[in-house]
DNA sequence: CGCCAGTTTGACCAAGATCAACGCAAGTGG
DNA sequence: CCACTTGCGTTGATCTTGGTCAAACTGGCG
């Protein structure tokens, strides 16, 4: 999706030869492939704490297996999710000095941990990472401006439905939808109670327009009905 | 401002040094200037539209004078104000081929008009400048996360007095905040209605936190109790 | 088996939306 | 120059959506 590296950073199809030119200039190695490099790899248990709010921002991450969710809490503990992360997604990438929201495990997670400073230095010395990095965050802050006309606008229903809608695209385009969240991250997600989020969940079941084999997975069965809903 | 140029691409106090290294390898003009030399002057008059949703995605733009807001709307009609950009505030960068929202004048607007296609030949060479739009793009979605969190999870009163506090940030430092847009698009950013807002402000008023000479100025007389709401 | 955390459901409540006037200042035209 | 219109903004009465509080259910797991 649009904030994945795909598989690799070295991925062939990836290139478009720029790379090629500046390593022969600056006589470095290829800086996708040198990115990988300075990559440690990391894991955490489910609720843990990868960074927290005012941390310093001396790395970012990428993905490798789990779910991870990046929260903003208000002083009296109202709690938003900004954004979930899936495998292959990066996060953490910001030139503040200090997090502006942390980064939690939704369940059991692996991350790779790339260091602030080493990675600053790659990109000064090659166009197509900085280009990469650009286009990544632009992905995200669209995805951001899709998500406030959601948060500001939107009714409970239209926001459940878009939810489902979107995490059967990102995860995985199969019917049945694997969701590694709680209902209460939904709820923080999607700026509702956990109360509403079942209800809504449970109306849809009602109107066999989903089915719940578990907590945990959703079936659509009339993914037309659900697009409805957003579109309402 | 996070996402503010200065006063121009060219400040001394810009450069790096690296920019000089690029144009003797290149043989190019310093990126910053060529810039400038790219973008063309446009006017535009209350409510125009400088791009709709949809629009191709060929050029990005920077306030030279007025206020521009951000839309995004609903099939419906409901509306969302995704962003306003002021003085110095650059808008319309993204790299999807689409508008993903459109651009609208809040009063007279003057922008400077900058061709994608340049730009992106601009960027190739220069390094700092595609720092500089990475930069800008971080800075923005950093904002957009924060107002989600205002979206999701805080009260009438309380995204009010965080649009006063921001407003009073971004414009001037000064006691009385101009206010160059319409109620409607203050509730629209907010994700309130328009009445919500005025019986906000109103009840500000009454508790003598702030005043309001006219609807398009409001003063802020006790910033602390403001800043108290938006903590509370 | 029974506990525990997470989920679901129900009854009630309140914040903010909706609907409807009313106010007010800036044009506009007779 | 003044009545009239027009476009916001403000205020009030009422309604609805989703929140709150409380209790019941469910599925793992010791």
């Amino acid at each position: 999706m649009y904030k994945q590296f795909g598989g690799s950073f070295a991925e062939p199809s990836d290139r478009t030869g720029l790379a090629g030119t500046v390593m022969a200039q600056s006589g470095q190695l290829d800086a996708f492939v040198a990115l990988e490099r300075i990559g440690s790899r990391r894991s955490f248990a489910r609720d843990d704490e990868i960074y927290a709010e005012g941390d310093a921002s001396d790395c970012w991450y990428k993905v490798i297996a789990g779910t991870v969710r990046i929260t903003k809490l208000l002083a009296d503990g109202r709690r938003h999710i900004a954004e979930f992360h899936f495998s292959g997604d990066c996060f953490g990438l910001e030139d503040a000095s200090e997090r502006p929201s942390a980064a939690e495990a939704v369940g059991d997670v692996v991350v790779m941990r790339y260091p602030r400073g080493a990675t600053d230095r790659l990109v000064e010395n090659d166009l197509r990472l900085a280009r990469h990095f650009c286009h990544m965050t632009l992905g995200e802050l669209a995805h951001a401006q899709t998500r406030m006309l959601l948060l500001g606008r939107m009714t409970a229903p239209e926001r459940v439905a878009s939810f489902l809608l979107e995490m059967a695209g990102r995860r995985d385009g199969r019917r049945i939808i694997d969701l590694p969240m709680s209902r209460t991250d939904i709820a923080d997600y999607l700026g509702l109670t956990i109360e509403t989020v079942c209800r809504v969940l449970s109306g849809f079941k009602r109107d066999a327009v989903i089915a719940i084999p578990n907590a945990h997975q959703i079936e659509l069965r009339d993914r037309q009905a659900i697009e409805a809903v957003c579109e309402a």
